[in-house]
DNA sequence: AATGGAGGCAACCGCCCGCCC
DNA sequence: GGGGCGGGCGGTTGCCTCCAT
C-alpha cells in the first residue's frame, strides 16, 4: 500500500533522527520546500515527501507553539468543534501555533473524557441520555437541548481573548454553522436552469457566536469571498456584494448591511418538491416562534435578519444566550 | 525490580480534491 | 473529459513513558 509517493523509493519510516530533522530543517530554511515530493532527495532525506511535510508542519515549523494546553485554547477547541465537528484542520486554525494533529490529539486523550465525563455526547455536545436521566449529573436541569457550549461562559471565545483567533478563520464558523445541519434544499433542485444564481440560507440553525460581544468581525478577505454558496439554496438572489476586503475589521452592523443588501428575496420556485419544501420551513419555523420568541422573523420570508438567525439558533440548540445551571458546572476534571 | 495497563503523542494510512497535461 | 500527481486532511496505529501492582 502507501502513497504513490513512497512505492518508487527506498523510504524510511518510524521516528525522525535529530540527523533527519537537521537535513529537513536545513533543506526547507535554505530553500523552501517547494515540490515536497522533491524534498527529499533534495534534502539527502529517505524518507517519502508526505513523511517530510508532516515532519516540517507538526514538528519542525518554526511557529509552533509547545507545551500543554492553555484553558482558553481547550474552551476554544470545545466551541469550534461544536461548530465544525471533527475539522481538525479548521479547528487549528483558531489556535496560533497549534496543529491539526496535535488538536485532534488532545481532543481524543483529554477533551473528550471530560465531555463524556460531564455527561455530554462529546460528537453531538449534547447531554448523553444517561445523563439527562439523572439529575445529579446536571444538577437538576430539564433542559434537554443544554449543549456542553453552556459550561462556559456565554461570552464567545471570540470575546475571550481575540489573539486566539485568526483573522480568516470565525468565516469558518458562520460557514460552518449553515453547514452544520444535513441540507434542506431539494437534491432535484436544478440550479442550472436558473437564468441567475438563487440561492436560499439553508441552515437556520446559526451559530452567531461571533455577534454575541465583540461587536466586530474581522476579515481579511472580500466578502463575496467569505460566503460559501454553499450554505445557501435557492430562492436568495446573490447580488453584487461590496467589497470590504484585506485586513481589516468592520462593525457588526455593516455586516448586517452588507449581508441584507447582498442578499433580495425572489419568486418562490414552482418546483412541488421545493414548495413542500418551504412549506416544511415554514412550518418548522411557527414552531420556533411559538415556543421560544415573538420576533418577526420566519424561514419562509427572505429577509435576511440577525435577530431571525439568533432566535432560530435556540430551540436547536445551536446557540443559547440563557446562563443555565450548566454554565455552573466546573470545567476543570 | 519486573511487569502490565493506560495515556499521550508522533507518524502512517487511505481517501479526497484540485491542478495540470 | 479523464488520468496522473501532489497536497491536505481525518482516522488509526504503534511506540514510548509513566504508574500502579
Amino acid at each position: 500500500m502507501g502513497h504513490t509517493c513512497c512505492s518508487k523509493q527506498k523510504v524510511k519510516r518510524g521516528l525522525w533522527s535529530p540527523e533527519e530533522d537537521e537535513k529537513l530543517l536545513n533543506h526547507i530554511n535554505t530553500y523552501g520546500h517547494g515540490s515536497w515530493s522533491s524534498v527529499p532527495e533534495l534534502a539527502g532525506l529517505e524518507r517519502c515527501g508526505k513523511s517530510c511535510r508532516l515532519r516540517w508542519i507538526n514538528y519542525l515549523r518554526p511557529d509552533l507553539k509547545r507545551g500543554s494546553f492553555s484553558e482558553i485554547e481547550e474552551r476554544t477547541i470545545v466551541e469550534v468543534h461544536r461548530i465544525l465537528g471533527n475539522k481538525w484542520a479548521q479547528i487549528a486554525k483558531h489556535l496560533p501555533g497549534r496543529t491539526d494533529n496535535e488538536v485532534k490529539n488532545f481532543w481524543n486523550s483529554c477533551i473528550k473524557k471530560k465531555l463524556i465525563a460531564q455527561g455530554f455526547d462529546p460528537n453531538t455536545h449534547n447531554l448523553l441520555p444517561s445523563s439527562k436521566a439523572n439529575p445529579s449529573n446536571i444538577n437538576n436541569n430539564n433542559n434537554n437541548n443544554i449543549h456542553a457550549c453552556n459550561m462556559f461562559s456565554p461570552s464567545s471565545f471570540f470575546s475571550v481573548n481575540s489573539s486566539h483567533v485568526s483573522a480568516d478563520a470565525s468565516i469558518d464558523i458562520l460557514e460552518a454553522a449553515y453547514l452544520t445541519l444535513p441540507s434542506t434544499s431539494s437534491p432535484n433542485a436544478n440550479h442550472e436552469s436558473s437564468p441567475i444564481s438563487t440561492y436560499e440560507f439553508q441552515n437556520p440553525n446559526m451559530v452567531w457566536s461571533e455577534f454575541q460581544n465583540p461587536n466586530m468581525v474581522w476579515s481579511t478577505t472580500p466578502v463575496q469571498e467569505q460566503i460559501n454558496p454553499n450554505f445557501l439554496t435557492e430562492s436568495m438572489e446573490i447580488n453584487s456584494v461590496p467589497t470590504i476586503s484585506t485586513s481589516h475589521s468592520y462593525p457588526i452592523s455593516e455586516l448586517e448591511n452588507i449581508v441584507n443588501e447582498s442578499f433580495q428575496p425572489i419568486t418562490k420556485s414552482t418546483n412541488p418538491e421545493d414548495i413542500q419544501l418551504q412549506s416544511q420551513q415554514e412550518e418548522a419555523c411557527e414552531v420556533v416562534e411559538d415556543e421560544e420568541t415573538n420576533m418577526d422573523v420566519s424561514f419562509g420570508s427572505s429577509n435576511f435578519d440577525m435577530n431571525f438567525m439568533e432566535s432560530t439558533a435556540l430551540p436547536c440548540g445551536m446557540y443559547n444566550y440563557q446562563l443555565s445551571p450548566m454554565d455552573q458546572l466546573a470545567w476543570n476534571g
